[in-house]
DNA sequence: TTGACAAGTTCGGCGCGCCGAACTATGATT
DNA sequence: AATCATAGTTCGGCGCGCCGAACTTGTCAA
């Protein structure tokens, strides 16, 4: 029994750091620990960790003391990732009204829980607010709206801080 | 410095096993070690364990060989667990259109990956979109349709066009 | 009563993801 | 060329969640 390192299943941890690379390389062409690290918020010694890992999987080119590369199928790999967060961040700000910053955060979790064809329903429910939108005033600002009014009367109750 | 278990936070896998308990007690009026193990697709071990930790939180009523029970607090932060995977399924379901069971599991992930303020925002939408569907026949439908039209002829992955 | 079977518990072990400390390579400075 | 800061690596350790095996307890039927 030979040991292959299966590189069809990605853990959550591990598609995180891919699309962190994904991110990198698009911005500085290559992709340095320390700002893999610095990015998810982890120790460089994680970082190099889940890079070795990455790269068992054939996803990613690393070297000791090297800097970090995409293989064609991490590319792949991460244009996917990227789609799924980037989709779940627009619905969260542009359909829902989450801010920025929490849309980003919240999308990035949220990722690791929806398959491919639930996302393409997210997609498919994108276009169609959109068309509605183009064809008669903004439909967000309806629901803008609506939120604003039932917020001054039903009061939602902004206590409960999730402590669960 | 004392040693308190912190009974604000509960990792994602207590939130799983605390609902799974909140659902056993509602149907059974008491949960068995061995229904919440299946329920969660865990060993018997796991769930003892998970169930301890619970008690530890002044979650669950635990005693060795006994039945296992919901404490005061216990009730709340189940009831507060279950309604947000009630949102999410409700949402998955009746506006994304995505089949019951699926919408359960997906539902269940999410949870996870949503604070309480972005959760209001879902049940919020949820209240616009039954509104609008009251007014002038069914919103819902109106997707549906879209979707319908989109699948027929706009075939997957149409590269190009929408930049991811 | 007994004893067999199901339910529950304990224990040791494993994988993953993370950490910090100590070490090593790199490359810029002078 | 010697040095030094910085980036990267290795190593041992920790917590969590899970497992199965072996054991204990509870229950119910014969």
């Amino acid at each position: 029994m030979l040991k292959t390192t299966p590189r069809a299943v990605l853990s959550e941890s591990l598609q995180d750091y891919l699309e962190a690379v994904f991110f990198l390389v698009q911005r500085d062409r290559v992709a340095r620990m320390k700002d893999i690290a610095a990015m998810l918020g982890v120790g460089k010694s994680s970082a190099t960790g889940a890079v070795q890992a990455l790269a068992e999987r054939g996803l990613v080119n690393y070297g000791r003391y090297q800097f970090v590369t995409l293989t064609e199928e991490g590319m792949v790999a991460g244009r996917k990732l990227v789609r799924r967060h980037r989709v779940l961040k627009r619905f969260l700000h542009e359909v829902l009204g989450v801010a920025e910053p929490e849309a980003e955060e919240v999308g990035c979790k949220m990722e690791h829980a929806i398959k491919g064809d639930v996302l393409d329903r997210f997609v498919g429910f994108l276009d169609f607010v959109e068309q509605r939108s183009a064809v008669r005033g903004s439909w967000s600002a309806a629901f803008r709206r609506f939120r604003a009014a039932r917020g001054r009367a039903g009061g939602r109750s902004r206590k409960g801080r999730r402590g669960l």
